[in-house]
DNA sequence: GATGAATGAGGATTCATTCAT
DNA sequence: AATGAATGAATCCTCATTCAT
């Protein structure tokens, strides 16, 4: 590689906006390639940086991986809480699969990021993130249990319910890119994407029934 | 870290296979952390070797890590293959789901690395794993096509099915494990091996009636 | 090897120029032994830093080579050039052999890198070396052949001329050496570099007249 | 670089010519890299063996150098002794020029062993042969001071005629080739090699001559 | 005589990180 | 806030060499 030359003149490129940079920059390469496989100096590189200045920002090569995870899962999260808040009105109009899939849509990041962290073990997601998801965790499986959707179901059989669920909608964007390099087909173009969402809506209703 | 010490010089080819001995252990770690992640020193000190040794057997990380992907990939595939060569008697007796589950309990790095290689971008998968997995691809979806199972699922939605299908198969032994740790609970356990069985199972009738 | 000890942190950019102390000792090295024996840890070690930091100054070993390659070669050119500039003035008083010979005595380095390039086969000298070395080798040839001194040699002979006098300025200072360990005595004595000069004038001159 | 494999089935091919293949082998990898930029895998595999075997002949790899060396010199130095020894009548009819120029034609790795070496500072000639070299350079120079074509050379000057002479007629073989690179031309053609003979034989007399 | 397997030493290079500027 | 320069640790990989077969 060739010597690192200073990125261009904006030395000073937008005062504070260094650190949204940053973390833009960061997300894209860690999603992409996971924490050990992305480099801070590629980081830098995509943040029209050096890699030292990265430790303006961010105290080590982790926090930024954890502050790449904590803005990326926040809406993701955020979406799951309007839905649970919703309480019965929930049921009868569920926009959870439209919203989670538009998000997803709009950063498919998030799907990849989160892939990415649970397979390495998710070590690395922070307190807030935890107890956020353990909450929700807790809150999806009561709203569930009183669903009037619920299916056949039986209580033991929800988490595991919600498991698929959430592998799924995200299993769309994490994986199928890397399926379609294969078999062809851009999972991202529009219809693609209202298919996917549709697919899942019915899957979403059916499921509910399945065991009828 | 202290020098590596020699594991006794060894030239006497020891458990008599190493290239097994290597493959397993590079297979645990692959599997674990993903190519770019694991080192060969690594993989050597899990095999009971030097680095340097390795290339006895394989000319490079590359090629050991197809090597490892196509090994593990390989019963997999035979379970699809299987299941299409029973041909309509498959449908009636449909031993597809428990098959997978037991393959991928007793080897989960299956799951894991299939994982890790597509959020990678599905590069490593050599040729003659693609077209395999191309040729399953599309018996799966004749196969499909044909059932008496498949419900009003429309033609075009059946590819969205398998790939759904087969994110959650795998989802359960890649993801779950990660997420275990967050929410306490072993997916390995006997008996929660047993329930997901079974939940894959209902998924897998019931979903084929799933939009009715 | 004992383990190298770091030369003092040394954080403050040193001799000012730590670029030419590098430069200076990859020279003194590459051209010991060619490119390929020679380690960047030496080359390093003898710049009063560690390899990787060599990195913070050239690309690779290549361009560090070629770096080297070009900054040595250019004085030798410039010899060459101040010569053909000289036009018919030129052979009234030819300091041409006079100046390489200090040249090459100052800095035998520039012989040694030459022979052990050429050796290699010139795969290293970079572009703009390459076309400057073809434009003195045109006017070289173009100067010879209008020289009142050319004796009788053919025009087609001219190419050798100029290869086999190219051959002797360098050849003493970068074989020279290696058969004086055999044979004793040393090439870069005041007077072995007097006498050789002095040697290199009656056969320049006499050259010219020689096939008579 | 991929496993090596067995070099096809003949796996003792001409019985005791293994070492003379190995000999050939290294010869022309050594001539043209030099010894330390030259691996003894190369050399196995360009002498159909793996490198292993090659201890069945030599004990090391300097050893193998050495061998290649003095079998590489060894005509060479015939030549200049057959000269020599041909006494006054060599002057009258100097056939060295022809039969130098024959067999570095023939086996130019000689002229590019003997730079290669030289520039490494000739640590690798074993006893015999520097003995001999130091023999033949004495007799070369007595044989000059009473030839009557010395011209007016002086004594002194005579070792320096000697060491141009061998610079000229090895450098032809082992830089040009390097040079035409650049400049285009094939100075292994027939014809160039015509011409250079001829172009030494004029300098070889008129350099006697030189200083008038 | 030939080779597969093994390894210590060392090769170039990358990386996260530090520090003076 | 940004960076050039520096470096220990670790990366993949090559090499000469050994030894049991």
């Amino acid at each position: 590689m060739a010597i690192e030359t200073a990125p261009s003149p904006q030395r000073t490129p937008q005062g504070e906006r260094t650190v949204e940079r940053v973390l833009d920059a960061a997300e894209g390469l860690f999603s992409q390639s996971g924490l050990e496989a992305t480099s801070l100096r590629e980081v830098a590189r995509a943040a029209g940086l050096r890699a030292p200045s990265l430790y303006n920002h961010f105290p080590d090569k982790e926090a930024l991986y954890e502050a790449v995870l904590e803005r990326a899962l926040r809406p993701m999260l955020e979406v799951i809480e309007a839905f649970l808040a919703a309480g019965d009105a929930a049921y009868r109009e569920p926009r959870i699969v439209e919203d989670m899939m538009a998000l997803l849509a709009r950063r498919p990041a998030i799907a990849r990021l989160l892939h990415h962290e649970t397979l390495a073990g998710g070590e690395h997601m922070n307190a807030v993130l935890r107890s956020w998801l353990a909450s929700l965790y807790g809150g999806g499986l009561e709203t569930l249990k009183r669903s009037p959707f619920r299916g056949a179901w039986k209580d033991e059989e929800l988490p595991r319910l919600l498991f698929a669920m959430a592998t799924l909608f995200t299993g769309y964007f994490s994986l199928a890119p890397g399926v379609a390099a294969a078999f062809g087909g851009d999972p991202f173009s529009e219809q693609a994407l209202r298919e996917q969402t549709q697919f899942m809506r019915k899957l979403w209703e059916g499921v509910w029934r399945a065991p009828a």
